[in-house]
DNA sequence: GCAAATCCGTGACATTTGTTACATAGGCAG
DNA sequence: CTGCCTATGTAACAAATGTCACGGATTTGC
């Protein structure tokens, strides 16, 4: 689809020049995935840099048996630093890229963005900002995965939905939350059980509610 | 330290172009550090980009009780993107960066690393690699902790330490691995004996020896 | 050589997490 | 309503890791 101008102005406001914004209508690809769509996969090769205007990306690590980590949500106007890295270096994926929502993104063809580091300072930046945000997911992800229990891990994960969704009702199942935890559905019954009585959580079928006051 | 254009030559090879060259000798900081010395603590600020010129500086996470996960390990060339992005947002840093050995660095000045991307398509490359090689470090250690268990971990930790000093033997206590693997003393003993029982490692004091075939 | 400090080994037990096995409950198609 | 499919609850047990309490060994400082 088209790209229009004064659409992206809407999204960007004046994180970019007017001179990018026009090169992006020119290059840019737009795209609407719905929910559920594979962004990116381990091993698959990365042609261009996405851009997310509105939505939610999960990104998660799997390893060879099948298990999975979450690493960090991707929102609005973010970016993927693993796509950048590939790009610039035509190297394999190694994570993986699931859209929880129904999501808007532009994507920019790999040659520009080394182009555009050169040429605008807004884009430098945005790259650079990227890359710190990314890594600072990432950082974050290990405290959890290296300091904290599962409880703590699981009231900590349940948060952070509720912020990216802006809601305190979540439509998932054990099983998905035991996935993104690397842990087994049991485990996270138990613990969400042990969480409701203290109070935390309420569960019905395919739903679960924060409750409390996690206004963090 | 005054850098001499002849000595960087050496190290760097033809990684960068000659102008970038002499530009790193006028604005570069050469510096030695002995072993156990802290480049980088969490809290603190940093106001130039490392380049390790030879040594060893291990890298790590720590949380607010004190424990401690490692990362990575920094080698000959390798730089941090740590400093990288907090020193292009003026931002505090979030981990440790200790040597390990005796080390020989440089240190750039934080303006010239956004300078030098747009006048120089080798350190441009440099940079973005630099991003690239710390997040497959970071994946790689998050699959690590959150898919491994310890004994494994140990013995990667062991096979890491033995590729970056280029030996099988190693003077560390059992206090330190654990540390470094977020864990207790005795559980490490516990987890060496085993290894050692299997024909892994040789256990003395203050002393371990990877032995068998671990080529990798 | 002696005392103190450091390092290591180890048993016993607690806690956390993983696994197995099965029961129950809700929703949906026919 | 009935029979299936999926999601959840839960007991019982297994395995992994953490903690405590020691004792013994080695080194270091004096």
């Amino acid at each position: 689809m088209r790209l229009e101008l004064d659409k992206l102005r809407l999204h960007f406001g004046n994180l970019f020049e007017a001179a990018l914004l026009q090169e992006i209508t020119q290059v840019g690809n737009y795209m609407e995935v719905p929910e559920g769509y594979a962004l990116m996969r381990p091993g698959g090769y990365i042609r261009s840099v996405p851009i997310i205007l509105s939505g939610l990306v999960k990104i998660s690590r799997s390893d060879a048996d099948g298990k999975e980590a979450l690493l960090y949500y991707l929102g609005g106007l973010d970016s993927c630093a693993m796509s950048l890295t590939c790009c610039l270096s035509k190297q394999q994926s190694e994570i993986t890229a699931i859209t929880e929502e129904k999501t808007k993104l532009i994507l920019i063809p790999v040659e520009k963005v080394g182009d555009w580091m050169s040429q605008f300072p807004t884009w430098k930046q945005f790259v650079f900002a990227t890359y710190q945000k990314r890594f600072e997911d990432l950082l974050g992800a290990i405290d959890q995965i290296a300091f904290r229990k599962l409880d703590e891990r699981l009231l900590n994960l349940l948060k952070i939905k509720s912020k990216q969704c802006n809601c305190t009702i979540f439509y998932v199942t054990h099983e998905e939350l035991a996935n993104e935890l690397a842990t087994s559905r049991e485990v996270i019954s138990r613990l969400l059980k042990q969480l409701e009585k203290m109070g935390e959580v309420k569960l019905s079928r395919n739903k679960i509610e924060l409750v409390g006051k996690h206004k963090s």
